[in-house]
RNA sequence: GCAGGGGUGGGUGAGUGGUUAAAACCGGCAGACUGUAAAUCUGUUGCCUGACGGCUACGUAGGUUCGAAUCCUACCCCCUGCA
């Protein structure tokens, strides 16, 4: 079947809904867990099923370099092999051949690059996108865009915008198999009048869904508020509209009352593993030395496996021990918190007191220095660079 | 007992006369992470001070020197080989 989408409430901009795949229904709000390599790090479909998982999302450039698309293709498609059943979206992998590779060598056709893995010169096309997605077998493909990078020229912005909807254009001529839904991406950087014209001009091919992409790449908040606004702005209202990268507790709540129905975003997993951990008053750093004589869970009332099980000071301890386990349990945590939210929210904009959810949950989530946020960010890139670690050069590219 | 090697900050361990409060790594403390090249990265980590600066430190005690973790003497302890 071909994937449908209904929509079931509205509070102001904030939308409830639901997306029906042939591998099963998906109630919006929705987030989905990020499994970039046919893996949600550290958690298996069992945990994602009991953590409330409706949907989730797979990269086509990881999966293209390894194990290789025909690989996924013969093991019986992205589902069977990953044992998951539920529904996937699969990322066309733009991001990563625009953020990964400074060897790449674009032109109207498609864009060369080398792989991050061994060097070796891929080429992605928006056919041979559309082409593996279909290989993969997701039940919702990505269009091949063209995301600018932060603090682009508006040239340069303007150019990656139009070359993204002729894109988008030939990915839905290239589509073979009705079943999959195409999602086109909307780009258009800060400037409300490329953002708006990107809307208006990819709702005008009707696609079955909408992303808005060129999103959490370093920039302040307020501005990606902004571009989201600008974005939904002039979007139909009868299709899903999905976020991409956005995921912050606070980012959630924030782009729901925007209009946003889907989201993915690596931060709960990738954060979890470092020993941050949601809760209701904010992020906590599970690594300090107050956890340690803590028995009580780390978040209070948390219905998440992790909390019914466990104390905080056992998994402070997993961490400073580098246990294995604690990836899980604390990625358990963090999805499922995320997950509670967007149902929460759900619930809310369908009784009708979205606006007070959102007024309550923000007030009390606590939200670090975005100044000191941004600069933290800058001083990671740089390290990495100046040990190589973001260079394409093969002998460079072996950690993972 | 003889011969050889060695004792450095919470740990491992560099350092052989001044630029050394002492590399590096670990540990500790604080922070960052948003379509995942992330079990990663940043800052900090003797004591006192807001800072300038001061104080105490490289087994112990003396000594040489303008100046010592670095050289000399004695002592204590550890390791290896031979008795």
């Amino acid at each position: 079947m071909a994937m449908e989408f209904k929509l079931e409430a509205t509070d102001s901009s904030a939308r409830a809904g639901e997306l029906a795949t042939s591998h099963g229904r998906v109630q919006t709000p929705a987030f989905m867990p990020v499994g970039t390599r046919a893996s949600v790090k550290a958690v298996a479909p069992d945990d994602l099923r009991n953590i409330g998982a409706q949907i989730i999302l797979s990269n086509t450039y990881h999966l293209s370099l390894r194990p290789g698309i025909e690989t996924v293709q013969r093991l019986g498609g992205l589902h069977r092999f990953m044992a998951w059943d539920g529904p996937v979206l699969t990322d066309s992998g733009g991001f990563q051949v625009f953020s990964l590779g400074h060897l790449r060598r674009l032109n109207e056709d498609g864009v060369r690059f080398r792989s991050h893995l061994d060097g070796s010169e891929q080429y992605l096309s928006p056919e041979l996108a559309v082409e593996y997605q279909e290989a993969l077998g997701s039940d919702i493909a990505m269009v091949l865009d063209h995301p600018p990078a932060y603090g682009e020229s508006d040239e340069e912005v303007a150019a990656a915008t139009e070359r993204t909807h002729r894109w988008a254009e030939r990915c839905r001529r290239a589509q073979r198999n009705p079943e999959q839904a195409l999602f086109a991406i909307v780009q258009g950087g800060w400037s409300e009048e490329l953002r708006r014209g990107s809307a208006e001009f990819l709702a005008s091919l009707d696609f079955p869904g909408y992303a808005i992409g060129g999103v959490s790449v370093g920039e302040p908040k307020a501005l990606a508020y902004r571009a989201v606004e600008h974005s939904v702005a002039a979007l139909p209202s009868n299709k899903p509209r999905y976020l991409m990268g956005v995921g912050s507790p606070e980012d959630l709540v924030t782009c729901i009352g925007l209009g946003i129905d889907m989201f993915d975003c690596a931060l709960p997993t990738r954060v979890a593993r470092n020993g941050g951990l949601f809760t209701a008053e904010g992020r906590l750093n599970l690594r300090r030395a107050k956890y340690a004589g803590v028995s009580d869970p780390v978040e209070a009332g948390c219905d998440c496996y992790t909390c019914r099980t466990f104390s905080a000071a056992y998994l402070h301890h997993l961490l400073r021990a580098d246990e294995l386990l604690y990836h899980r349990l604390a990625s358990i945590h963090n999805l499922r918190f995320v997950l509670r939210l967007l149902e929460q929210a759900r619930k809310a904009i369908i009784e009708g007191g979205f606006g007070t959810f959102a007024e309550r949950f923000l007030g009390a989530y606590r939200v670090q220095n975005e100044e000191a946020r941004l600069a933290q960010k800058d001083k990671w890139l740089e390290a990495r660079r100046a040990r190589g670690l973001d260079d394409l050069d093969p002998k460079h590219g072996k950690e993972d």
